[in-house]
DNA sequence: CAGAGACGCTTTTTT
DNA sequence: AGCGTCTCTG
């Protein structure tokens, strides 16, 4: 190991890891003084990490135990060795997280940061794609398809195919997106996940696996890119393309990849074969926290990638900064009955702290009323709002509490859930950008089309295969005669006001198309005065772009923060309070934190019981919500709650709690003012 | 063939 | 609540 003050980390490394001789940096890349005190500023298992010598390495990182301090170092690290910034390239869960963490090596290392290359394998790929996708058949102008595009093209092919039949029972478009997503994100053919996952569709395996090649054929043949796409193309390209992979290997020379346990095989390979020419990988995680199994993400690339890599540095970050002892006690038990998972033990100094609280409540409007209560108490004794959030599993278990936090006055911002560029009026717009910037996207031109009066299905496809014809598309479209001809020659003059004026810049060709949208939003929309607020919300978001591609493959990449509710609701004080799900609120923490629904059946939720993976992954939710308070944590759970879905009422605290001793937690039980239980008052709605 | 209204079904998590 | 399907009307 290079450049560390002592060599006494060998016990770190454990399992079957095999031993290597690391060379010794080139003399000129050996800084000859260091700018910032590393050894000051970092405990030694961090300090570890970040000098870390050339070659792969893994970093285990417990919660809270300073994982992003240590990445930000070590790109600090890195560039303060005289590595060149722009040869650095920092893989993150979230661009945000990405653009967080080369903010703060900035204000340590200075403005060369900047040149860092940071962001999401997606948005790795989209950048990446479009450079060098020609050799694979890809056009830069492709268009990116988010989940929501996938699915109505899914819908459109299966209609052109006649496998629309309504005789049998035919997976919906969604259910049909998710096959074929859990196939790509795990090199798996279509036939394995229906039979393992789906077997009550293998009936309908052929139509499936005809609709598939359907799907690919047509997003193909119209430059259109889903987000697997991305990375099975990206993977494609540096595994076929070895002149491409050598330019981008050598582009960059040190990788860092941040929440490696929750990424897939596709993720594995990319970075393999980035790293193919010098090896400099660094990868940091936490296998206790995998929690997206449902999207192929797997925590055996954490566990496999010592082999996969000969030669890997195994460092561990145990310290916990975060959290106090109690909260920890909890955690640690909670993760302990997990099976597979590398060994590590969290300590904390901060040993003094109030115990965890269990909270029964009779109802869920019963516990939103003493979520709401707490809150307004703890505020009192001066928790900021902002160092408060509420986590649950599912976004909708939150729709309770959000009422009454608002009859309580109190402000807040949801995350996760139904985001607000996926609302119908916000898609319908966009889609007239993106005829434009791509006139063979199928989806768009039906979205487009759909909404002129007089225009449905049929006369929709007939259009799109005259459009297809015609090499002036706007023209033909205004040719067009019948029924819905004048709102067709409408929407042509609109379209070729984006086209025909030169280089409009996003936020005029979205002043352009709310003009024409307008009428149609207002027929469409009861609720339309609230609609045309999230539309002046995306015409502030695209005042801050100057090109139509990157605003919109930005939009369908890292949507902005905060679902459709909570955007109406936007700077008016910054004092709020956040409501989260758990898979939303990773890598983030507050000083209290709520865990509601922890009621068995829903967390553990029932689809989960028959397969032990997943439970297991639910284990790890858990465990990850658990960890995001540093001082105050309550979880709570409503009784005799009927679950539709298995036809049982819910009574039972989560079974992750099963082994945890009575002495961890103080417990509670909710009463009504005036002394009697509140089960009788509870649900009005 | 478009569009509106009614009804039954099913509901995780996200780039 | 939202989607998909079915039915009815113009």
């Amino acid at each position: 190991m290079v450049g560390l003050p002592n060599n006494s980390f060998a016990h770190l490394m454990e399992r079957d890891t095999k031993t290597y001789v690391l060379k010794r940096l080139v003399d000129e890349a050996v800084p000859r003084k260091l700018s910032i005190d590393y050894a000051a500023a970092l405990n030694s298992q961090q300090l570890a990490a970040v000098t870390a010598g050339e070659g792969p390495s893994l970093v285990i990182a417990g919660a809270g135990s300073g994982k992003t301090r240590t990445l930000v170092y070590r790109v600090a690290y890195l560039i303060d060795s005289g590595i060149d910034p722009s040869q650095i390239l920092l893989l993150t869960f979230t661009r945000k997280s990405s653009q967080e963490m080369l903010d703060r090596a900035g204000e340590l290392i200075g403005v060369r940061s900047e040149r860092v290359r940071g962001g999401t394998f997606h948005s790795v790929a989209n950048m990446l794609l479009r450079r060098y996708g020609r050799s694979i058949g890809l056009e830069p102008g492709f268009t990116i398809l988010d989940r929501g595009d996938a699915e109505d093209l899914i819908a459109l092919v299966r209609s052109q195919l006649g496998l629309n039949e309504k005789d049998k029972r035919f997976p919906r478009k969604g259910t049909i997106a998710e096959m074929f997503s859990k196939s790509e994100n795990t090199l798996r053919p279509l036939a394995e996940i229906v039979v393992e996952e789906f077997d009550h569709f293998s009936d309908h395996l052929d139509a499936l696996e005809q609709l598939q090649r359907g799907y690919q054929a047509s997003k193909r043949q119209r430059q259109l890119v889903d987000y697997d796409d991305l990375l099975v193309l990206l993977r494609r390209l540096v595994m076929e393309d070895e002149g491409v992979r050598r330019t981008i290997s050598s582009l960059y020379r040190y990788i860092l990849v941040d929440e490696y346990q929750d990424t897939n095989r596709l993720q594995a390979d990319v970075v393999r074969h980035l790293a193919s020419t010098h090896h400099n990988v660094m990868v940091v995680g936490d296998d206790a926290q995998s929690i997206y199994a449902f999207r192929g993400a797997t925590f055996k690339n954490i566990m496999e990638f010592p082999a996969l890599f000969p030669g890997t540095i195994i460092y561990k970050l145990e310290e916990n900064y975060r959290s106090t002892q109690p909260i920890l006690n909890l955690a640690n038990t909670i993760i302990e009955a997990a099976t597979e998972r590398y060994s590590k033990h969290l300590f904390t100094r901060k040993l003094d702290g109030p115990l965890p609280v269990l909270v029964e409540a009779a109802g869920e409007n019963a516990q939103s009323r003493f979520i709401a209560q707490k809150i307004l108490e703890l505020r009192e004794e001066g928790v900021p709002l902002s160092e408060m959030a509420v986590l649950f599993r599912s976004s909708f278990h939150s729709f309770d509490l959000e009422i009454e936090l608002s009859r309580h006055g109190l402000s807040f911002i949801k995350r996760g859930g139904v985001k607000f560029i996926e609302t119908a009026h916000v898609k319908d717009l966009l889609a007239h950008m993106r005829v434009v910037a791509n006139p063979l996207d199928a989806v768009s031109w039906h979205r487009v089309l759909m909404l002129v009066e007089g225009v449905g299905p049929k006369k929709a496809q007939d259009v799109m295969a005259a459009l297809v014809k015609s090499d002036k598309p706007y023209h033909a479209l205004r040719e067009m005669t019948g029924r819905s001809g004048k709102g067709l020659k409408d929407l042509a003059l609109t379209l070729e006001s984006l086209a025909g004026s030169g280089d409009l810049r996003p936020a005029e060709q979205v002043n352009h198309i709310y003009e024409y949208y307008l009428p149609i939003l207002k027929t469409q929309y009861d609720d339309y005065p609230k609609r045309m607020r999230d539309l002046d919300h995306l015409q502030t978001i695209a005042e801050g772009y100057q090109e139509v591609e990157t605003f919109l493959s930005d939009l369908a990449l890292e949507p902005p923060d905060g679902s459709a509710a909570g955007v109406e609701a936007t700077d008016r004080d910054d004092e709020r309070l956040v409501l989260s799900t758990i898979h939303s609120a990773k890598g983030l923490e507050w000083q209290c934190v709520f865990v509601i629904w922890i009621v068995d059946g829903r967390f553990p939720s029932v689809y989960s019981f028959s397969e032990d993976e997943g439970l297991e992954e639910e284990r790890r939710l858990f465990y990850v919500s658990v960890t995001r308070a540093k001082r105050h944590l309550y979880l709570t759970y409503p009784i005799n709650v009927f679950d539709r879905g298995s036809g049982m009422i819910l009574s039972k605290p989560s079974r992750f709690l099963d082994p945890v001793s009575p002495g961890q937690l103080d417990q509670l039980v909710l009463m009504e003012e005036g002394g009697r239980a509140d089960w009788y008052s509870r649900d009005d709605h």
